[in-house]
DNA sequence: TCAATAATCATAACGTGTTCTAAAAAGTTC
DNA sequence: GAACTTTTTAGAACACGTTATGATTATTGA
């Protein structure tokens, strides 16, 4: 792919993968501690002037690490699944199976890119691996459109932007501290089972009635105290 | 209310409405541009130290700008609205109308949030606001359900929560600058119609399907790129 | 081989949030 | 009014992201 670029942009791409390994690995020693440029430097063993000529910034550098978690997208062509509806929730979980496996690393990860927010570069993912992502989610509930699982009367991308405002706002929440790991997939799951139901055919909803239900069931389960306040409530 | 508090406390709440005022108008000034601890004290005409005294950090002082404005709960009580789903709106462009109205402040003002999680404090609203809020919502959609418009079938609470992540998740995309301002009221509104319709009775999605409707309609006409590639995709 | 080019390096410096120190000021209590 | 407590103050200091500078090193092209 990009052997004969000269040694010069292979002596490059080196210190940007030494540097992307470095933060990464700082990130999960220091736990929740940020990581602070002169270490990354120092452990990558480059200058401290380096990231700043091959990232732009400290949000940059952490922004590649995460983009570096790459099988992602592969992954995503192989999902299981007999029909349309259940591929969109696998595909749900596969994209939070790296968060729920490694909340700590992934949680520093997150609030390091809200924490270095800067005027100009304020975006969580590279326009590209955003766009990427709208492909996939546009894909599957355009294929449950074609399986006759959702009515064609609401445009398919606002459904898709809402289920990524439902992701972003549950990610905000987890990276904050304000929901817990094991309520993440159960919350998200269960906003994309409501979003995808108010457009369902009734064959639609005969497929998501059960993952609506059973998300409910978990989170209940988890936070016993919700039940009951609902239950005094009603 | 806190008349006789001693002269100490009283100077003590001056200053810290003092500091609360200057970092408002400091916002409002700059614009974009963060506001920095120490031009704030010199403007609140107070040392450096006394914003850490009293609030703690510089996000607490943030913080407490945004909830110095407080008409906000009693402006909910009185929502217009013949039915319960109706209100749901009211009280969702309510909601939103402040960040409508001055969106460059609070872009600043959630931004600088955002950019200042340390460790501990990381919440994006008080303990209190956020109860007050969550109570709010719950009654609205309790309502709706008492008035016949929602099934009985899945907890009030996590109709809520999606609900709400669903706005932080928006309102993540409009700090950052991925959402336009037009955009916010329909794009959230889209999402509560959708929520609410999954679990709506009859009447109640007769209630629900013009609103939904009305914020696809607004949506679409702001982005026409969007139905045009939803309509090439289809 | 040699000049030209590009990147990195060490290092200092700036701005900013935050913490710490001791001194001064203000309020409270008797 | 005097002794006390509480709070603020000025100022230095620290950690960190970021930028600038000039020297050094490595790569390129002839």
């Amino acid at each position: 792919m990009e052997d004969e670029l000269g040694r010069r942009e292979i002596a490059k791409a080196q210190r940007r993968l030494r540097i992307i390994k470095a933060a990464r690995d700082l990130i999960r020693e220091t736990g929740s501690t940020d990581l602070a440029m002169r270490t990354l430097a120092q452990r990558a063993e480059v200058s401290l002037s380096t990231p700043y000529n091959l990232f732009g910034s400290k949000r940059a550098v952490v922004l590649a690490v995460l983009e570096d978690e790459r099988d992602f997208t592969e992954r995503f062509q192989k999902l299981d699944g007999v029909n349309a509806i259940d591929r969109v929730f696998a595909a749900h979980e596969l994209g939070f199976s790296y968060y729920v496996n490694d909340p700590e690393f992934y949680q520093t990860l997150w609030r390091t890119l809200l924490s270095t927010t800067d005027q100009d570069e304020t975006d969580l993912a590279s326009p590209e691996r955003r766009e990427q992502l709208r492909a996939i989610w546009h894909g599957l509930v355009t294929d449950a459109l074609g399986d006759g699982f959702i009515e064609n009367d609401l445009s398919i991308d606002l459904i898709v932007q809402s289920m990524g405002s439902l992701t972003g706002g549950a990610l905000l929440q987890w990276a904050t501290g304000s929901l817990a790991t094991e309520a993440l997939v159960p919350t998200v799951g269960l906003g994309y089972a409501l979003c995808l139901k108010a457009q369902a055919t009734p064959s639609g909803k005969a497929l998501i009635q059960p993952r609506l239900e059973a998300y409910q069931d978990t989170l209940l389960s988890l936070t016993p105290a919700i039940s009951e306040r609902s239950a005094a409530t009603l």
